[in-house]
DNA sequence: GTCTATATGGAGATAGAC
DNA sequence: GTCTATCTCCATATAGAC
Protein backbone atom coordinates (compact mmCIF):
# COMPACT_ATOMS: atom_id res chain seq x y z
CA UNK A 1 0.00 0.00 0.00
CA UNK A 2 1.55 3.34 -1.24
CA UNK A 3 1.33 6.37 1.08
CA UNK A 4 -0.82 8.39 -1.69
CA UNK A 5 -2.93 5.20 -0.93
CA UNK A 6 -3.12 5.34 3.01
CA UNK A 7 -4.03 9.01 2.26
CA UNK A 8 -6.94 8.59 -0.11
CA UNK A 9 -8.50 6.05 2.65
CA UNK A 10 -8.05 8.73 5.44
CA UNK A 11 -9.41 11.07 3.09
CA UNK A 12 -12.44 8.97 2.67
CA UNK A 13 -12.29 8.10 6.63
CA UNK A 14 -12.38 11.53 7.62
CA UNK A 15 -15.39 12.21 4.69
CA UNK A 16 -17.48 9.41 6.05
CA UNK A 17 -17.06 10.47 9.64
CA UNK A 18 -17.67 13.92 9.03
CA UNK A 19 -21.22 13.35 7.41
CA UNK A 20 -22.52 11.42 10.04
CA UNK A 21 -21.32 13.58 12.59
CA UNK A 22 -22.70 16.75 10.72
CA UNK A 23 -25.88 14.57 10.56
CA UNK A 24 -26.26 13.83 13.62
CA UNK A 25 -25.08 16.89 15.36
CA UNK A 26 -25.93 19.34 12.74
CA UNK A 27 -23.43 22.14 11.15
CA UNK A 28 -23.27 24.69 13.69
CA UNK A 29 -23.27 22.51 16.39
CA UNK A 30 -20.25 19.80 14.95
CA UNK A 31 -16.60 21.03 15.83
CA UNK A 32 -13.96 19.74 13.56
CA UNK A 33 -12.72 18.46 17.14
CA UNK A 34 -15.50 16.14 17.24
CA UNK A 35 -15.21 15.14 13.73
CA UNK A 36 -11.29 14.22 14.11
CA UNK A 37 -12.39 12.43 17.19
CA UNK A 38 -14.70 10.26 15.39
CA UNK A 39 -12.52 9.22 12.38
CA UNK A 40 -9.43 8.91 14.62
CA UNK A 41 -7.17 11.27 13.25
CA UNK A 42 -5.59 14.34 15.84
CA UNK A 43 -7.48 17.55 15.21
CA UNK A 44 -4.88 19.49 13.60
CA UNK A 45 -4.34 17.16 10.68
CA UNK A 46 -7.91 17.51 9.59
CA UNK A 47 -6.51 20.55 8.26
CA UNK A 48 -4.44 19.04 5.42
CA UNK A 49 -8.20 17.63 4.00
CA UNK A 50 -10.59 20.01 4.59
CA UNK A 51 -9.16 23.56 4.24
CA UNK A 52 -11.70 25.19 6.42
CA UNK A 53 -15.05 24.20 7.75
CA UNK A 54 -16.91 25.32 4.99
CA UNK A 55 -14.66 23.12 2.70
CA UNK A 56 -15.84 20.32 4.52
CA UNK A 57 -19.04 20.62 4.33
CA UNK A 58 -18.97 21.25 -0.07
CA UNK A 59 -17.40 17.81 -0.10
CA UNK A 60 -20.21 16.25 1.74
CA UNK A 61 -22.45 17.62 0.06
CA UNK A 62 -20.64 16.32 -3.27
CA UNK A 63 -20.13 12.98 -2.13
CA UNK A 64 -24.43 13.00 -1.27
CA UNK A 65 -24.89 14.08 -4.99
CA UNK A 66 -22.81 11.20 -6.36
CA UNK A 67 -24.42 9.12 -4.33
CA UNK A 68 -27.85 10.45 -5.22
CA UNK A 69 -27.07 10.34 -9.08
CA UNK A 70 -25.84 6.53 -8.81
CA UNK A 71 -29.02 5.38 -7.35
CA UNK A 72 -31.38 7.45 -9.92
CA UNK A 73 -29.21 5.88 -12.98
CA UNK A 74 -28.99 2.43 -10.95
CA UNK A 75 -32.88 2.48 -10.64
CA UNK A 76 -33.39 4.27 -14.89
CA UNK A 77 -31.82 0.79 -15.81
CA UNK A 78 -34.02 -1.43 -14.17
CA UNK A 79 -37.26 -0.13 -12.97
CA UNK A 80 -39.88 1.55 -14.71
CA UNK A 81 -41.09 5.16 -13.99
CA UNK A 82 -43.35 4.77 -11.51
CA UNK A 83 -41.29 2.22 -9.40
CA UNK A 84 -38.50 4.59 -9.64
CA UNK A 85 -40.47 7.23 -7.82
CA UNK A 86 -41.35 4.70 -5.77
CA UNK A 87 -37.76 3.45 -5.02
CA UNK A 88 -37.33 7.29 -4.25
CA UNK A 89 -39.83 7.59 -1.38
CA UNK A 90 -38.40 3.79 -0.16
CA UNK A 91 -35.30 5.65 0.71
CA UNK A 92 -37.50 8.00 3.36
CA UNK A 93 -39.55 5.37 3.92
CA UNK A 94 -36.40 3.11 5.33
CA UNK A 95 -34.60 5.80 6.78
CA UNK A 96 -37.48 7.04 9.11
CA UNK A 97 -35.92 5.80 12.12
CA UNK A 98 -32.82 8.04 11.84
CA UNK A 99 -34.38 10.59 10.53
CA UNK A 100 -36.77 11.05 13.26
CA UNK A 101 -33.77 11.26 15.34
CA UNK A 102 -31.76 13.55 13.42
CA UNK A 103 -33.89 15.03 10.30
CA UNK A 104 -33.21 14.28 7.03
CA UNK A 105 -29.79 15.00 5.93
CA UNK A 106 -30.26 17.01 2.68
CA UNK A 107 -33.15 19.05 4.58
CA UNK A 108 -31.73 20.46 7.68
CA UNK A 109 -28.77 20.98 5.78
CA UNK A 110 -30.50 23.45 3.70
CA UNK A 111 -32.01 25.19 6.43
CA UNK A 112 -28.88 25.04 8.27
CA UNK A 113 -26.47 26.59 5.42
CA UNK A 114 -29.11 28.95 4.13
CA UNK A 115 -28.38 31.55 6.44
CA UNK A 116 -24.68 30.81 5.79
CA UNK A 117 -23.86 33.14 2.56
CA UNK A 118 -25.49 33.10 -0.40
CA UNK A 119 -22.65 30.42 -2.07
CA UNK A 120 -22.94 27.67 0.91
CA UNK A 121 -27.01 28.00 0.63
CA UNK A 122 -26.62 27.69 -3.25
CA UNK A 123 -24.44 24.39 -2.38
CA UNK A 124 -26.77 22.78 0.01
CA UNK A 125 -29.60 23.22 -2.07
CA UNK A 126 -28.19 21.61 -4.66
CA UNK A 127 -29.39 17.79 -4.09
CA UNK A 128 -33.04 18.97 -3.59
CA UNK A 129 -32.95 20.66 -6.79
CA UNK A 130 -31.60 16.90 -8.01
CA UNK A 131 -34.29 15.05 -6.62
CA UNK A 132 -36.86 17.72 -8.15
CA UNK A 133 -35.70 18.11 -11.84
CA UNK A 134 -35.31 14.18 -11.90
CA UNK A 135 -38.82 13.30 -10.39
CA UNK A 136 -40.21 16.09 -13.00
CA UNK A 137 -38.84 13.95 -15.37
CA UNK A 138 -39.90 10.79 -14.47
CA UNK A 139 -43.55 11.93 -14.36
CA UNK A 140 -43.13 13.43 -17.83
CA UNK A 141 -42.38 9.97 -19.00
CA UNK A 142 -45.47 8.87 -17.31
CA UNK A 143 -47.11 11.30 -19.16
CA UNK A 144 -48.69 12.65 -15.88
CA UNK A 145 -50.77 16.45 -15.92
CA UNK A 146 -47.86 18.86 -14.42
CA UNK A 147 -44.90 17.25 -14.16
CA UNK A 148 -43.12 20.05 -12.40
CA UNK A 149 -46.04 20.19 -10.06
CA UNK A 150 -46.02 16.75 -9.17
CA UNK A 151 -42.01 16.80 -8.70
CA UNK A 152 -42.42 19.91 -6.42
CA UNK A 153 -44.72 18.22 -4.16
CA UNK A 154 -42.67 15.35 -3.65
CA UNK A 155 -39.82 16.57 -2.69
CA UNK A 156 -41.57 19.06 -0.27
CA UNK A 157 -44.05 15.95 1.51
CA UNK A 158 -40.57 14.18 1.62
CA UNK A 159 -39.18 17.31 3.41
CA UNK A 160 -42.08 18.00 5.49
CA UNK A 161 -42.23 14.25 6.60
CA UNK A 162 -38.85 14.72 8.12
CA UNK A 163 -38.79 17.57 9.81
CA UNK A 164 -42.00 16.80 11.21
CA UNK A 165 -40.82 13.51 12.53
CA UNK A 166 -37.99 14.91 13.75
CA UNK A 167 -39.40 17.50 15.50
CA UNK A 168 -42.18 14.84 17.22
CA UNK A 169 -39.51 12.08 17.16
CA UNK A 170 -41.76 9.70 15.74
CA UNK A 171 -40.27 7.61 12.63
CA UNK A 172 -43.84 6.43 12.33
CA UNK A 173 -44.87 10.15 11.20
CA UNK A 174 -42.59 9.60 8.32
CA UNK A 175 -43.55 6.30 7.39
CA UNK A 176 -47.32 7.42 7.49
CA UNK A 177 -46.66 10.25 5.02
CA UNK A 178 -44.66 7.94 2.74
CA UNK A 179 -47.67 5.86 2.71
CA UNK A 180 -49.98 8.17 1.63
CA UNK A 181 -47.42 9.70 -0.87
CA UNK A 182 -47.06 6.39 -2.88
CA UNK A 183 -50.89 6.07 -2.75
CA UNK A 184 -51.32 9.90 -4.26
CA UNK A 185 -48.36 9.04 -6.67
CA UNK A 186 -50.29 5.69 -8.12
CA UNK A 187 -53.61 8.02 -8.50
CA UNK A 188 -51.90 11.22 -10.05
CA UNK A 189 -50.20 8.27 -13.07
CA UNK A 190 -53.34 6.71 -13.37
CA UNK A 191 -54.58 9.53 -14.90
CA UNK B 1 -45.29 56.58 32.57
CA UNK B 2 -43.70 54.50 35.62
CA UNK B 3 -40.34 52.61 36.00
CA UNK B 4 -42.21 49.47 35.41
CA UNK B 5 -44.21 50.50 32.86
CA UNK B 6 -40.96 51.14 31.05
CA UNK B 7 -39.35 47.98 32.11
CA UNK B 8 -42.43 46.27 30.29
CA UNK B 9 -41.73 47.64 27.08
CA UNK B 10 -37.85 46.98 27.23
CA UNK B 11 -38.42 43.99 27.58
CA UNK B 12 -41.30 43.52 24.71
CA UNK B 13 -39.03 45.72 22.70
CA UNK B 14 -36.21 43.15 23.11
CA UNK B 15 -38.64 40.23 22.73
CA UNK B 16 -39.60 41.52 18.97
CA UNK B 17 -36.08 42.44 18.01
CA UNK B 18 -35.02 38.54 19.29
CA UNK B 19 -38.09 36.97 17.35
CA UNK B 20 -36.96 39.38 13.99
CA UNK B 21 -33.59 38.42 14.05
CA UNK B 22 -33.59 34.60 14.98
CA UNK B 23 -35.74 34.35 12.30
CA UNK B 24 -33.84 35.86 9.62
CA UNK B 25 -30.58 34.86 10.73
CA UNK B 26 -31.27 31.78 12.69
CA UNK B 27 -30.41 30.63 16.59
CA UNK B 28 -26.93 29.49 16.68
CA UNK B 29 -25.79 32.73 13.76
CA UNK B 30 -27.56 35.06 16.73
CA UNK B 31 -25.49 37.00 18.87
CA UNK B 32 -26.88 38.45 22.33
CA UNK B 33 -24.99 41.62 20.46
CA UNK B 34 -27.12 41.44 17.15
CA UNK B 35 -30.49 41.54 19.34
CA UNK B 36 -29.30 44.44 21.76
CA UNK B 37 -28.13 46.36 18.37
CA UNK B 38 -31.72 45.49 17.27
CA UNK B 39 -33.02 46.70 20.15
CA UNK B 40 -31.17 50.01 20.74
CA UNK B 41 -30.08 48.69 23.86
CA UNK B 42 -26.44 47.85 25.37
CA UNK B 43 -24.62 44.45 24.74
CA UNK B 44 -24.92 43.59 28.41
CA UNK B 45 -28.37 45.18 29.24
CA UNK B 46 -29.35 41.77 27.47
CA UNK B 47 -29.21 40.29 30.93
CA UNK B 48 -31.40 41.57 32.90
CA UNK B 49 -34.73 40.14 30.97
CA UNK B 50 -33.09 37.27 29.07
CA UNK B 51 -30.71 34.89 32.11
CA UNK B 52 -29.58 33.01 28.94
CA UNK B 53 -29.59 32.54 25.50
CA UNK B 54 -31.96 29.74 25.84
CA UNK B 55 -34.11 31.32 28.15
CA UNK B 56 -34.15 34.48 25.44
CA UNK B 57 -35.34 31.20 22.50
CA UNK B 58 -37.90 29.83 25.39
CA UNK B 59 -39.94 33.34 25.45
CA UNK B 60 -39.44 33.76 21.47
CA UNK B 61 -41.94 30.09 21.29
CA UNK B 62 -43.66 30.57 24.23
CA UNK B 63 -45.09 34.23 22.44
CA UNK B 64 -45.18 32.25 19.35
CA UNK B 65 -48.16 29.96 20.71
CA UNK B 66 -49.62 32.62 22.20
CA UNK B 67 -50.05 34.54 18.73
CA UNK B 68 -51.28 31.15 17.25
CA UNK B 69 -53.70 30.64 19.89
CA UNK B 70 -54.98 33.78 19.95
CA UNK B 71 -55.91 33.84 15.89
CA UNK B 72 -56.89 30.16 16.40
CA UNK B 73 -59.66 31.26 18.49
CA UNK B 74 -60.57 34.02 16.66
CA UNK B 75 -61.18 31.58 13.44
CA UNK B 76 -63.13 29.58 15.77
CA UNK B 77 -65.23 32.59 16.65
CA UNK B 78 -66.37 33.68 13.21
CA UNK B 79 -65.77 30.88 10.30
CA UNK B 80 -66.95 27.66 9.76
CA UNK B 81 -64.20 24.50 10.31
CA UNK B 82 -63.24 24.24 6.63
CA UNK B 83 -62.47 28.25 5.78
CA UNK B 84 -60.09 27.85 9.32
CA UNK B 85 -57.84 25.56 7.96
CA UNK B 86 -58.18 27.81 4.66
CA UNK B 87 -57.06 30.57 7.03
CA UNK B 88 -54.31 28.95 8.37
CA UNK B 89 -53.14 27.52 5.04
CA UNK B 90 -52.75 31.23 3.87
CA UNK B 91 -50.73 32.25 6.77
CA UNK B 92 -48.00 30.31 4.71
CA UNK B 93 -49.66 32.14 1.38
CA UNK B 94 -49.37 35.39 2.74
CA UNK B 95 -45.58 34.94 4.44
CA UNK B 96 -44.72 33.06 1.09
CA UNK B 97 -41.95 35.99 0.53
CA UNK B 98 -40.17 36.33 4.12
CA UNK B 99 -40.38 32.78 4.07
CA UNK B 100 -38.71 32.08 0.68
CA UNK B 101 -35.95 34.41 2.32
CA UNK B 102 -35.93 33.27 6.28
CA UNK B 103 -37.75 29.41 6.43
CA UNK B 104 -40.61 29.26 8.50
CA UNK B 105 -39.84 30.54 11.92
CA UNK B 106 -41.48 27.70 13.30
CA UNK B 107 -40.41 24.76 11.37
CA UNK B 108 -36.51 26.11 10.71
CA UNK B 109 -35.98 26.69 14.84
CA UNK B 110 -37.24 23.14 15.15
CA UNK B 111 -34.68 21.77 13.23
CA UNK B 112 -31.63 23.86 14.26
CA UNK B 113 -32.79 23.50 18.26
CA UNK B 114 -33.28 19.59 17.37
CA UNK B 115 -29.93 18.73 18.43
CA UNK B 116 -29.81 21.38 21.57
CA UNK B 117 -30.64 18.77 23.77
CA UNK B 118 -34.09 17.04 24.83
CA UNK B 119 -35.91 19.85 26.76
CA UNK B 120 -35.24 22.73 23.87
CA UNK B 121 -36.08 20.38 20.78
CA UNK B 122 -39.46 19.69 22.80
CA UNK B 123 -39.78 22.93 23.35
CA UNK B 124 -39.54 24.15 19.45
CA UNK B 125 -41.82 21.23 18.65
CA UNK B 126 -44.59 22.54 20.86
CA UNK B 127 -46.42 25.07 18.32
CA UNK B 128 -46.05 22.25 15.73
CA UNK B 129 -47.84 20.11 17.76
CA UNK B 130 -50.66 22.55 18.54
CA UNK B 131 -51.02 23.10 14.87
CA UNK B 132 -51.45 19.62 14.73
CA UNK B 133 -53.94 19.00 16.90
CA UNK B 134 -55.50 22.18 16.35
CA UNK B 135 -56.08 21.42 12.45
CA UNK B 136 -57.31 17.56 13.71
CA UNK B 137 -60.00 19.01 15.40
CA UNK B 138 -61.28 20.94 12.68
CA UNK B 139 -61.54 18.06 10.53
CA UNK B 140 -63.13 15.50 13.29
CA UNK B 141 -66.08 18.13 13.14
CA UNK B 142 -65.65 18.41 9.85
CA UNK B 143 -66.30 14.49 10.05
CA UNK B 144 -63.73 14.00 7.33
CA UNK B 145 -62.01 10.11 7.30
CA UNK B 146 -59.01 10.19 9.70
CA UNK B 147 -58.68 13.73 10.59
CA UNK B 148 -55.38 13.04 12.64
CA UNK B 149 -53.53 11.73 9.35
CA UNK B 150 -55.23 14.64 7.29
CA UNK B 151 -53.61 16.92 9.86
CA UNK B 152 -50.51 15.49 9.98
CA UNK B 153 -50.25 15.78 6.38
CA UNK B 154 -51.07 19.35 6.38
CA UNK B 155 -48.42 20.34 8.56
CA UNK B 156 -45.79 18.64 6.86
CA UNK B 157 -46.93 19.93 3.89
CA UNK B 158 -47.16 23.38 5.19
CA UNK B 159 -42.99 22.64 6.57
CA UNK B 160 -42.40 21.28 3.45
CA UNK B 161 -43.12 24.23 1.08
CA UNK B 162 -41.39 26.51 3.56
CA UNK B 163 -37.88 24.50 3.81
CA UNK B 164 -37.80 23.69 -0.35
CA UNK B 165 -39.04 26.88 -0.92
CA UNK B 166 -36.28 28.66 1.15
CA UNK B 167 -33.33 26.22 -0.21
CA UNK B 168 -34.29 27.64 -3.77
CA UNK B 169 -35.63 31.32 -3.06
CA UNK B 170 -38.71 30.97 -4.12
CA UNK B 171 -41.60 32.39 -2.81
CA UNK B 172 -43.94 30.82 -5.89
CA UNK B 173 -42.95 27.09 -5.10
CA UNK B 174 -44.99 27.71 -1.61
CA UNK B 175 -47.61 29.80 -2.94
CA UNK B 176 -47.91 26.58 -5.39
CA UNK B 177 -48.27 23.96 -2.63
CA UNK B 178 -50.54 26.26 -0.78
CA UNK B 179 -53.05 26.06 -3.60
CA UNK B 180 -52.37 21.91 -4.15
CA UNK B 181 -53.64 22.17 -0.39
CA UNK B 182 -56.53 24.21 -0.33
CA UNK B 183 -57.92 22.33 -2.84
CA UNK B 184 -56.60 18.82 -1.47
CA UNK B 185 -58.65 20.76 1.64
CA UNK B 186 -61.96 20.65 -0.14
CA UNK B 187 -61.83 17.21 -1.61
CA UNK B 188 -61.08 15.39 1.68
CA UNK B 189 -63.86 17.07 3.27
CA UNK B 190 -66.06 16.43 0.20
CA UNK B 191 -66.31 12.86 1.00
C1' DG C 1 -33.13 48.95 36.87
C1' DT C 2 -29.44 49.99 33.75
C1' DC C 3 -25.01 50.03 31.70
C1' DT C 4 -19.61 49.38 31.37
C1' DA C 5 -15.94 46.75 31.61
C1' DT C 6 -14.20 42.44 31.74
C1' DA C 7 -13.66 37.39 32.66
C1' DT C 8 -14.02 32.95 30.61
C1' DG C 9 -14.07 29.43 27.47
C1' DG C 10 -13.98 27.34 23.21
C1' DA C 11 -13.89 27.44 18.27
C1' DG C 12 -11.38 27.72 13.72
C1' DA C 13 -7.14 28.11 11.88
C1' DT C 14 -1.86 28.26 11.40
C1' DA C 15 3.28 27.59 11.96
C1' DG C 16 6.51 24.71 11.85
C1' DA C 17 8.79 20.32 13.73
C1' DC C 18 9.14 15.70 12.20
C1' DG D 1 2.23 13.97 4.44
C1' DT D 2 1.34 14.19 9.29
C1' DC D 3 0.92 15.90 13.88
C1' DT D 4 1.84 19.20 18.04
C1' DA D 5 1.52 23.31 19.99
C1' DT D 6 -0.38 27.51 19.88
C1' DC D 7 -2.59 31.84 18.24
C1' DT D 8 -6.45 34.65 17.67
C1' DC D 9 -10.92 35.83 17.80
C1' DC D 10 -15.39 36.33 19.51
C1' DA D 11 -19.59 34.86 21.97
C1' DT D 12 -21.73 34.11 26.40
C1' DA D 13 -21.98 35.57 30.75
C1' DT D 14 -20.78 38.18 35.11
C1' DA D 15 -19.26 41.78 38.51
C1' DG D 16 -20.06 45.76 40.06
C1' DA D 17 -20.42 50.97 39.33
C1' DC D 18 -24.12 54.18 38.82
Amino acid sequence: MTRQQRSIDKHQRLLQAAEAVVHRQGYHLTTLADIAREAHVPVGGIYYYFRTKESMVEQIITARMAELTRRMEEWERDRPPLARLEALVDIWREDSEIDARYGCPIGSLCYELSRAGARMAGLAARPLLLLREWSEKQFRILGAADPGGGAEHLVMALQGASLVGNAFHDPGAIVRETDRLKTWLRQRVAN
